[in-house]
DNA sequence: CTGGATCCTATCTGATACTG
DNA sequence: CAGTATCAGATAGGATCCAG
């Protein structure tokens, strides 16, 4: 019982070139992983900005088709006020929500997906199942990742 | 020029069922929109890890096969070792990351994706295929949006 | 070599109160 | 109704020093 290693697979060894995911590139230009680490900003900010408290609740919520402020708000359970306008303002800077203001009394803002918006909801779909589908997994392995905890602390003591 | 409405589509309206994307669910199981929020908390939680500022570089880094931490590090520009140290931690109690402590001196620890790990990478993929694929639209949303702002403050004063 | 412990800063989040 | 302002608490991230 050798708990320490949980490896699976050996797997090839580390090679130093290019990782294998990430946007792939012509062949005839092999990056440096400098290089593709810079290419992985813009993805990251991506990430950065969809895994945000509320923004997939949002974006979830808008796939139903447009609707007004009160409406999200009333449809995502537990967002304060501040940080539905914060998460839209932020989704609209990046073009995937669009603001409709009437000038009216009361006023009346609505908002939907662009069309960018709405491609979004692909890849989203995609991880999106991908984390449904391994959610028990990673509970699973968050409990093994306890058990072992309480058994280094015990031989501590 | 009715800059106010970035509209693309009308979009038929606003349905008030199930949204369309996440995990798909059995047609006989119809859920409420809270029960599919439910749904979505542990794709958020996926989602909050994987974009650690770092996470995703280590993944990257990771898939080049299983390396020491120095290695890691080194591969990553400007990760200290606290937070390099942190995301491996929260990698491995999610399961991501398998840890192999050789108890050595000096000692030798070598990380490694597991299985479950590398599937990770499938969705990572997709995801990040979009990103860069779609950054250059982003940035002109940001730099739409920025204008605007301007022309808004404009107006004020 | 690896990584824990501390201290400090920046950002995020939430609750409340106020405005057009 | 929609949104801003403010204040306080929680977290993430980083720098540095110490230890097995």
């Amino acid at each position: 019982m050798d708990d320490l290693v949980t490896h699976t697979e050996p797997q090839p060894a580390a090679t130093p070139g290019t990782p294998s995911w990430a946007p792939q590139h012509d062949p005839k230009e092999p990056e440096t992983f400098a290089e593709c680490t810079r290419a992985m900003v813009p993805v990251h900010e991506v990430l950065a900005q969809i895994s945000g408290k509320w923004t997939i609740l949002v974006v979830q919520a808008l796939s139903a088709g447009p609707q007004r402020f009160s409406e999200i708000k009333r449809r995502i359970d537990g967002v304060s006020q501040k940080m539905l306008t914060a998460t839209l303002r932020d989704l609209e800077k990046d073009g995937f929500v669009s603001r409709t203001v009437t000038p009216s009394i009361p006023p009346r803002v609505d908002y939907a997906l662009t069309e960018m918006g709405r491609e979004l909801q692909e890849p989203l779909k995609v991880i999106g199942n991908w984390a449904h589908a391994n959610r028990h997994r990673v509970e699973e392995a968050r409990e093994r990742f306890a058990e072992r905890e309480e058994e280094a602390k015990r031989l501590a003591w």
